[in-house]
DNA sequence: CTGCTTGCAAAGTGTTTGCAGGCCC
DNA sequence: GGGCCTGCAAACACTTTGCAAGCAG
């Protein structure tokens, strides 16, 4: 539907695996687990969703264990988090492309979050770049469009409860 | 500079105060404090600080005190909120005239946080008009701006420590 | 007076960390 | 076998809540 597939499910962990090895990270159990939790949806998952998953494809692993691994994906840029509003962080899996690199991130997006529902959309990249562009000139600030979600009000939910 | 002044500062706790009267809410020591606190500086707060400030002012005034009359005068869109990252939500006055009501945000802007050096910008709201627009648009999404800061990396940061 | 607000303490989230033992390479 | 990782528990940061007393209107 858009110009680049979704990456299949289920397919990356593989080459997540070796790109880790590749890092002189160590291949754990847990680790494992958390990426097989991460490629298996396209689910905006917080940490404490993925160490359910997680241990119930590893029992034991610990929600200790899976922060930290899924710190350590992300400063290999395996994985990336968005902040949305001040609950918990979501995860997800960067496209991993074992030729490019962690830069593939065709599927890259934004998202907004409705302050009354509580439903995460996404917004592709696309919508965003025009700002991106802006504050990089107006500020010499360079946006990370993904990091962080922004907040409103969904189509649903501004008829159920007109701008109380 | 803009074609709005900022709020002098210090001038508005009384208009503030009818306000609360006026909508049938107390006028308390805690939040007279919370305001005159808000109302001293054009900084980003926290409810640690603001509560360490308001204290000052009002020795005894309780941190949950202050998280309550932060949600209250929210309510009342007297005062308005942005989540910043994982951290802390930041609180500032909303415009308020008494005459127009809390509609009179003039100075309602967006903000952008350096996920570097932590530094919070300030972003003309007129910058994320184009993105406000587009976003109704497509996803019939409503987007409130100033509800929750973008992440990315500031000019000094990304020289100090380029790219990762 | 009435009952909204407060102070206090305690609980509730979400996340991080110190330590001893375990597993990957 | 050496050292990175893990499990556990405890600490941490931020925010909310139950309850009895206090103060605003």
């Amino acid at each position: 539907m858009s110009t680049q597939d979704a990456p299949p499910l289920g397919t990356s962990v593989p080459a997540a695996l070796t790109l880790l090895r590749k890092r002189g990270e160590r291949v754990t159990r847990a680790r494992r687990a958390v990426l097989e939790v991460l490629d298996s949806t396209t689910e905006h998952l917080n940490a404490d969703e993925i160490a359910r998953r997680a241990a119930a494809k590893a029992p034991g692993v610990h929600r200790a264990t899976v922060y930290r691994a899924l710190s350590t994906l992300g400063e290999l840029e395996m994985v990336r988090h968005t902040h949305v509003g001040g609950s918990a962080a979501v995860y997800h899996l960067a496209v991993l492309d074992p030729e490019l690199g962690a830069e593939a991130n065709a599927n890259a997006h934004a998202h907004v979050r409705c302050t009354s529902c509580g439903i995460v959309l996404d917004v592709p990249a696309e919508t965003l770049r025009p700002l991106v562009g802006r504050l990089e000139r107006d500020l010499d600030f360079h946006l990370d469009p993904a990091h962080a979600a922004l907040l409103g009000t969904c189509a649903i939910c501004r008829v159920t409860a007109p701008q109380g």
